[in-house]
Order: structure tokens, then C-alpha cells, then sequence
DNA sequence: CAAATTTCTTAACCTGGTTCAAGTCGTCGC
DNA sequence: GCGACGACTTGAACCAGGTTAAGAAATTTG
């Protein structure tokens, strides 16, 4: 093919390893390419993941279902990132996050045999992932630290630094979800900051 | 010698990845064993991260010093996990954690030069951490839900029943912080309980 | 063992954030 | 183009958990 729907996840490796061509076009290969529209699901909370997710294109985000029905946002998922229900992949067991297209979106997913057969086949990727892996921690700790110790105030202004590009896009509520307050809460601390 | 300060990362290392002696051999001689005494400090915010942290026996705890002067605990190690500033380590900048011993402790520390070292002359550690990274990055985003969607008193349940052995020997004002809550609320809950 | 320091508890009061209920606005299907 | 639904806001009552200050236990120190 003269273009591929993988040249972004093959960029992204090659910022951490030299690829061979053979080891890209085998990498590439074990893809499955998957379309979601706006509001559709690329995984959903009960089932056993399918794969582990890479955003190509569009902004998709992953929640829990709680007991009385309400939806708790774990993260956003932007183009270039990696999503989906990691410990659902990595056991094959139910998943208990959703992960929802907020806009329409293309997703490539890499089935767990497929990612067991790279690593046995291609160990250098085992380092692709372990900085990925490694890097996504920092960031989990850090919010972490944010949650206990942030006001919401706080919490929503590091937000609207660290994703500018987010809120355009993503209801209020899901923000507000993500952030760990109601959207009323949220809808009070905007108008807080207009008056000023 | 004929017993090795580095026995138990090895058959850390050894549950994800059969070892040949030579690897075995290099990777102990890597580390440099640390005694740290009760309250004494592994690694101190502001300094560069000296390297990535094995707990060989003890235990220790990580936490931030706010501008208030108040410390935010954020993780507690026990014998066999690794521990310290992982953003520090990675990028050797100055560390925001400090690391305190909270028993006579017995540390293994993983120079980033000589881990960088391994990783390139045998590659296959690579995929330990890997391991090490992903099974720490789900435990981190269960953290995170927690933190937003369970109570104070649900928290501490949970803690109670993660690390049952920890309550003895950690002062509760740090299990209140790393739950984030203040101290006085975390008597105010055992108080409820005991009552029932 | 007594003094000093740290840890833990108690109680009164305060506040950031929630809940609930109502109302406005935009937008989408028909 | 209007009915209906979802997104956002407003306000009032309420509550989980914080703050402050003081005292009781426990631990360390001399």
C-alpha cells in the first residue's frame, strides 16, 4: 500500500527504537483498523478486551459505571496515545472501564497475541512499551498527588493548561467528572472566574 | 561470595524471565546496597535521583513536602517492590519526593547509568520492566478512582484490607495523608467503628 | 523515672463541595 | 418549525470532611 493507516503508531516507536523495515511492516500488520463514530464504544465495561488501543485519529475518553449508575471518567485519550482497559488486556479478563469515541475516531487495535507474538519475535518493542509505560506513570502519580491535595479550582486549572485543546470538544460534564466534582460544582467556579 | 545481598530482586526478576548465570552475575553487580535506619532518608527532594530503588528488607515511604510544609505521603514500599522518584530517575532532575525509611531498612539502589548499561548489553530486562511498569501503572489507576469516588471511610477499609501488615508499624497521621484525610478525621472513623 | 516530644483523640465550629429542584439554552430528529 | 432531549446554570439546603485548639497516651530522651 503506498499509505498505511499505521504510520502513526510507527512513528511514535521510532522516536524510542530504529525500526528495520521488515519489523515495521510486521508490526503494521498486526492492526486490526477500527472506525468509531461519535458516541460509539470501542470497549466495553464487562467484556474482555479486544486489544490495547491506539488513538490515530480523533479524541475518545474511558469510564466506570458505578453501582447507582454514574458515570466516573478515568482519562481522555487523545490522537497518539494509547488506551483501553489495560489490566482487561493484560489478564483477559472483563473489562471494567468503557472507553466512548467523543468525536469520530480511528482506532488500531492490537489483539494481546498479537503484542505476545511481536515480543517473542521482536523483544526490542519490550522497550517501546516500557518507556510508554514508564512515562504514563509519572503522569498517574502526579494526578495522584493533584487529587488529595488540589482544590477543584486548582484541579481544573491545571486541566485547562495541561489539554487547551480538550475543552473545546468534551461536554463540561464529563470535565467536571474527570476532574472529581459535579458539573454543578464546575458550572460555580466558571461563573467565579467571569465575574472577576 | 556465597550468599548475595541481591538474592531477592534476582528471583524478582526470575518469575518473569528465565536468567543464565553471566546475566544473573552482571545485573548484582549493578546495585549498590544501602542501609538506611529508621527515619533516615534513601533519597531527598531537590536532589537528583542517585537511581531507581529495590527494597531488600524494611520499609519506606514516599512523600512531598508542600509549600505549607505539610507532608503528602504517596506511596508506601515493602520488602520486594521498587520504589523513589521514577521522574527524577528517568530525567536525573531534581526529585519532588523524598523517601524515608520507616523501619531499619535495607535498600538496593539501581544507578540510571548502570541501568541504562543493562538494558542495552542484555535487552531482555527490558521486558521485566516492562512488566514491573505496566502491573504498577493499573494499581495507580485503581488508585485514582478511589480517590475520587470513595469515601473517606471506604478508603481506609480498602487500605486496611491491601496492607493488613502496615497499620502496625506506620504512624496513622501517614496512613490518613496517603489516604488524604487529615489525621483528626481518621480517628473520628475508627472512633464510628469501634462504637458499632 | 521524670521531662520532653511526638502521636492520637475529642469536641466545637467552619467550609468546600454535593444534592436536589427548577430554569435556560442550544440542537437534533421528525 | 416545534417538540424533546441533553448540556449548562442557578440557588438553597445540606453534609463530609477540614480547622483549630486542647488534652490524653505513648514513646523517646536524659
Amino acid at each position: 500500500p503506498f499509505f498505511m493507516v499505521t504510520d502513526s503508531v510507527i512513528s511514535s516507536v521510532s522516536k524510542y527504537l530504529p525500526l528495520e523495515e521488515v519489523e515495521a511492516l510486521y508490526f503494521s500488520s498486526l492492526f486490526l483498523a477500527l472506525q468509531v463514530k461519535q458516541g460509539g464504544l470501542a470497549e466495553k465495561a464487562g467484556e474482555i478486551s479486544k486489544g490495547f488501543l491506539y488513538v490515530n485519529a480523533g479524541c475518545l475518553m474511558s469510564f466506570i459505571t458505578d453501582q447507582e449508575g454514574t458515570d466516573q471518567v478515568i482519562q481522555f485519550s487523545m490522537a497518539g496515545w494509547w488506551t483501553g482497559d489495560l489490566n482487561s488486556f493484560t489478564k483477559q479478563t472483563p473489562a471494567i472501564y468503557t472507553t466512548k469515541a467523543l468525536a469520530d475516531s480511528e482506532v488500531l487495535l492490537l489483539p494481546k497475541i498479537s503484542m505476545d507474538q511481536l515480543l517473542e519475535r521482536f523483544p526490542k518493542f519490550e522497550r517501546y512499551f516500557r518507556i510508554i509505560f514508564q512515562n504514563s506513570l509519572v503522569t498517574h502519580q502526579h494526578r495522584i498527588v493533584q487529587a488529595f491535595s488540589a482544590t477543584a479550582d486548582e484541579r481544573y486549572r491545571n486541566f485547562q493548561q495541561k489539554y487547551p485543546s480538550l475543552e473545546q470538544y468534551v461536554p463540561l460534564k464529563y470535565i467536571a467528572s474527570y476532574l472529581g466534582m459535579t458539573p454543578e460544582f464546575l458550572s460555580k467556579i466558571r461563573r467565579r472566574r467571569a465575574e472577576k
